[in-house]
DNA sequence: TAAGATTGACTTATCAATCTTA
DNA sequence: TAAGATTGATAAGTCAATCTTA
């Protein structure tokens, strides 16, 4: 049998992340953190990440009637079903869509206060979005990328 | 007045993201995504990633009496306070940790069970990690700490 | 039966208001 | 009054069970 030092970093088979990997994972977290916490953000009163998610897909996606299956929405955003359908429904009330089943599917369309809502909430979007990226430089951009391509 | 096509990357002042920038922005929401779906995955049987969090603070960083202030498990974390107290009144309920009020503070402490889950819940959870971490190359971990150190 | 969607219960996160003590 | 913490209401996410129709 080989010895293994207390703090040694060769980690093949060990049961606890050596410090390398700690650390690996807390810069990480912390990216994910950032992210995560811009993504979630209230965009404008009243609108938030999720409900931006939805009206942005359905303006871009959604053609010259701005609306898509409940479905097509759903592998766009790689959510959990119910979860988007609670989602729905919450925007249904506020006015922002409009859903409409036919047989078992859902058309789910942009109505016209969802379509202002967007609209006004866009530059502040973009504004807060491109301050962020702007950190990174462009080698950090292409890791970036193709990290995101191979996870 | 300059004229900008309507695809330019040109992007100053501009009130919509470029493509370019979508595409970042996609990317550091998967690897966002990704991240987060590990974080707080469910370790081991009844105890989450929030679990993990609090219970290897106490044991990694409580000293001998493997306790920490709230204050200092709130500040090492990152968190909102009212999450910590709400989280820790659910770890008090399953008898993984003590917390003890002298004046103002409270003082966190370790249990015994709590440090038996964490024992038998570190394999999986490095295992799962060192997974995770392993899609990596060097290079690509160079600046994921870059990154971090930065944000 | 399977695909698409909904529902309700449960868990967790967040926010503002409040409590307690230095 | 300010620091540290708690509480309760609200919002959001998750899971399993159910519903509807192809």
């Amino acid at each position: 049998m080989s010895q293994d030092t207390a703090d040694s970093d060769s980690h093949a088979g060990r049961v606890q992340l050596g410090a390398a990997e700690l650390t690996l994972w807390h810069a990480l977290k912390k990216i994910s953190a950032t992210t995560t916490s811009l993504m979630k953000a209230e965009i404008a009163p009243g609108v938030s990440g999720a409900d931006y998610s939805i009206l942005s897909r359905l303006e871009e996606l959604g053609g010259p009637s701005q609306s898509l299956k409940q479905s097509q929405l759903l592998s766009s955003l790689g959510w959990d079903k119910s979860r988007l359908s609670h989602q729905i429904t919450r925007m249904e009330e506020r006015g922002f869509v409009m859903r409409v089943r036919t047989g078992k599917e859902a058309e789910i369309s942009l109505l016209a206060l969802g379509a202002s809502v967007l609209v006004s909430a866009r530059p502040n979007h973009a504004l807060v979005i491109r301050e962020y990226l702007s950190k990174f430089t462009g080698d950090e951009r292409q890791i970036l990328l193709s990290i995101a391509g191979k996870i």
